[in-house]
DNA sequence: GCGATATAGTTGCGCACTCAAATATTTATC
DNA sequence: GATAAATATTTGAGTGCGCAACTATATCGC
């Protein structure tokens, strides 16, 4: 087997063990990864805001995606709706102070379980991964 | 931001950008990744056959998850059910040699996308990420 | 300015997957 | 050897997400 295709394998196989590792730690907050990732997205966000389309983007989803994810995250106050006065069709999404609470809190959860992942690797190995995946992307 | 969180993230990233390009080209095969996955690991077992429940293991899934997924590959003779004479509750699964055949096909697809990812990438760049993707596992 | 085209977002439909409960069978205990 | 506990699988209900079609608004060409 190719050294291409094997990457491929170990990949998903890496994603699969840590996202349950992950999400099941997320739980406790009551939100799955992709709502943390959007938290996330909206909290490095210049007034932690952003159209849709470019939420969906950023997080890799597709626009419809967003829209279901959002809803009851509205419903709950993590977000809320702005609308963009220049164009009436985007609606524009901020992370609400609540959102920022939640985003926080997730965040001591999301780098305790990335910890508990990783407490076995070497510092070097953690360093070798990131700098390589960043060069594939 | 910690090295150990950055790299969930970045795993979360290259994941999504390879595998929604890798299941854009299995599609002529009108297979998803999971089916392949699942035809990659059978083709790799002893006799192309596995019980469901070390089969779901294998390919981190839950045991319902793989039977809804084979299913129709059944219906499409891709994968056969046997029993295990000595005991009634399990349920064998083999690839079938149509199976086989679409396996190998797809493979060819598979590692075509594997190195359109990664064309730009060094074989050391490659090198590095299986090797220390493999660590973490 | 008006029609054609493009863009942002939502909705209908469907698929893939999970968890918990149900079913069937085997193994362990006494 | 009957009863209880464990194991393999399927089924019911629900979630998460994508694609294609639709609505609403904006922009472009003339």
């Amino acid at each position: 087997m190719q050294k291409e295709t094997q990457l491929l394998f170990t990949l998903a196989q890496l994603h699969t063990k840590f996202f349950k590792f992950v999400d099941r730690r997320l739980s406790v907050h009551s939100i799955s990864f992709s709502e943390f990732y959007v938290m996330h997205t909206l909290f490095g966000a210049p007034q932690h805001t952003l159209r849709r389309i470019d939420l969906a983007e950023a997080v890799g989803m597709s626009a419809s995606g967003v829209t279901r994810l959002l809803n009851p995250m509205e419903k709950l106050h993590l977000i809320q709706k702005e609308q963009n006065p220049r164009d009436a069709r985007v609606s524009l999404v901020k992370l609400s102070s609540d959102g920022e609470q939640v985003y926080l809190d997730a965040m001591q959860s999301f780098e305790a379980s990335a910890q508990m992942l990783l407490e076995s690797a070497s510092a070097q190995t953690v360093e070798h991964f990131v700098e390589s995946a960043k060069a594939l992307l």
